[in-house]
RNA sequence: GGCCCGUUCGUCUAGUGGUUAGGACUCCAGGUUUUCAUCCUGGCAACAGGAGUUCGAUUCUCCUACGGGCUACCA
């Protein structure tokens, strides 16, 4: 069934948690690997000593695993291949690919600071003698590639032919002078062994592709397929980053957003299914993937519409499942609490709550009194001590109400506002007050219901109390 | 500075050599509702600019502008 002409990886490096660009690139890598029935490889980049940690790279395979992104075995690091890259630097030495640059950091950088961005070829044509003079000398080296004259030329998946001049290439470094191998190198040697079929990620890497290329043709490798994904943007159109409070994935989990509403919000940040459809499940989305309908322009990040859609979610949530997601979450959530009445404060508040967090917040008054009033609350409803008359009246009718549910609680509502001439609203609103200590939600009728007389009656003692005139 | 890439409503996007340039989010108005939310109806809102090709360009070409990326002994 698997097809052995597909396998993509999601490269990260464990600097940090799981951003939202990188879970784009996952998800599109992910997407890819399992419309084509293929493979879908992680690798740890934590070459990096200074910025690598191991815990970051918990999060990331934990949000993942959140995220429902499942990998295939074996999971690779970096850190492990070191003697793999040694030997294919020995290659490339033998081969004449490489050589010797004695030049120090502090040169090239000024050189760069006084306008020469590329490097001169100092070191390009070292005679044996130089050489050995230098080595004699203990000056330290690196290692650079040796790109001959040309142009470069190849097909991205998502822009199309992108060619450039061998010119613009430097000799690039692959290895540095403590010996240590870079970026541009290894990740071609880890493609290759991986038997990485496709590479799919994110577009700040299209200009090292050319250099990646000259790396595959050095080391005889045949070139796998590329596709650039564009950015994602912070709304000043810039590369979303730390400065935009740059959202972890796992702040979305917190939040209470499932992930499927997540992993469909980015999957149409960039692209688009060719129908007028918004709202898929991850399977939909894998049968519907293609790369044909990426888009090539960076994308804004709108938290608002990925709210939108998890109101969705929720909404299409049944509430039993719903119940569970939210204990999951916040496992303090109506504790002590009949399961019955919580499946009933769920169904309430099911196509308000956009977030299962949304459900923690929005049902405090079903289990604790209200220490507070909202205060717009107070100025429409509860204006001046007229309100305690009315209300202190109608607490008796309450009191005497036989059969505390909502049909009769409407009905004791409606009579006594027919009885005074008065619109439902007025009596409504400041019951609403005293129980709930705001003016949004469900059927105040539901909510009393629920709550039950023995509370409601409570409440409604307090709020004249602590609201007169 | 150089190179590469991009540019349709505020945002995500569809689309075609001739369309009333479509949808979604947001926002606004109205309806429903005790309120909020939902739901329904309606509305605002875009082809960056300039040349050229063409009977005709949002669509094709070039230029300009703007935006992004890369230009590290980071990944």
């Amino acid at each position: 069934m698997i097809n052995p002409s597909v396998k993509v990886r999601f490269a990260p490096s464990p600097t940090g948690e799981l951003h939202i660009g990188g879970a784009r690139t996952a998800l599109f890598n992910w997407l890819f690997a399992q419309k084509n029935k293929g493979q879908f490889y992680l690798r740890i980049e934590d070459t990096d000593p200074e910025r690598s940690q191991e815990k970051y790279t918990e999060q990331i395979l934990e949000s993942l695993s959140w995220l429902g992104l499942h990998w295939d075995k074996p999971l690779l690091y970096q850190s492990q291949r070191l003697d793999v890259y040694k030997e294919r630097v020995k290659d490339l030495t033998t081969s004449g690919h490489v050589y010797q640059c004695f030049c120090s950091k502090d040169d090239l950088q000024t050189a760069r600071n006084e306008g020469h961005y590329q490097y001169p070829g100092t070191c390009r044509n070292l005679s044996e003698a130089d050489i050995k003079q230098k080595l004699n000398q203990g000056i330290g080296f690196t290692l650079r590639l040796r790109i001959p004259e040309g142009e470069i030329r190849y097909k991205d998946q998502i822009y199309g032919d992108i060619s450039v001049d061998h010119k613009e290439l430097d000799d690039f470094i692959i290895v540095r002078s403590d010996g240590s191998p870079t970026y541009n190198f290894v990740v071609v040697i880890d493609d290759h062994d991986m038997g990485i079929t496709h590479v799919i990620r994110g577009e700040d890497h299209v200009s090292n592709t050319p250099k990646q290329i000259q790396i595959y043709k050095a080391l005889g490798y045949d070139e796998p397929i590329f596709a650039h994904l564009p950015m994602i943007l912070g709304p000043d159109k810039k590369r979303l980053s730390k400065r935009h409070g740059a959202p972890g994935v796992q702040k979305f989990k917190n939040d209470g957003y499932f992930s499927g509403s997540l992993l469909n919000y980015l999957a149409l940040l960039g692209w688009n299914p060719g129908t007028e459809e918004e709202i898929f499940s991850i399977n939909e989305l894998a049968d519907a993937f293609d790369l044909k309908q990426v888009q090539k322009k960076g994308a804004v990040w709108d938290e608002k519409k990925l709210h939108w859609l998890s109101g969705q979610y929720v909404m299409a949530t049944s509430t039993d499942d719903l119940l569970n997601a939210i204990r999951d979450n916040e496992p303090d959530w109506g504790k002590g609490s009949e399961i019955s009445l919580l499946i009933s404060i769920v169904e309430l508040l099911k196509v308000r709550a956009k977030s299962l967090i949304e459900f923690v917040n929005q049902s405090e008054y079903f289990f604790n009194d209200p220490v507070a009033y909202d205060e717009k609350g107070l100025k429409k409803a509860w204006k001046d001590g007229s309100v305690n008359t009315l209300i202190s009246n109608f607490v008796e009718s309450l009191m005497t109400l036989p059969a505390w549910r909502k049909e009769e609680l409407e009905s004791t509502f409606r009579s006594y506002v027919s009885e005074k001439e008065l619109g439902l609203g007025k009596i409504i609103m400041p019951v609403r007050l005293a129980v709930c200590g705001t003016l949004n939600g469900p059927s105040i009728f539901d909510i009393m219901e629920l709550v039950g007389k023995e509370t409601c009656i409570r409440r409604l003692g307090t709020a004249l109390e602590r609201l007169p005139k």
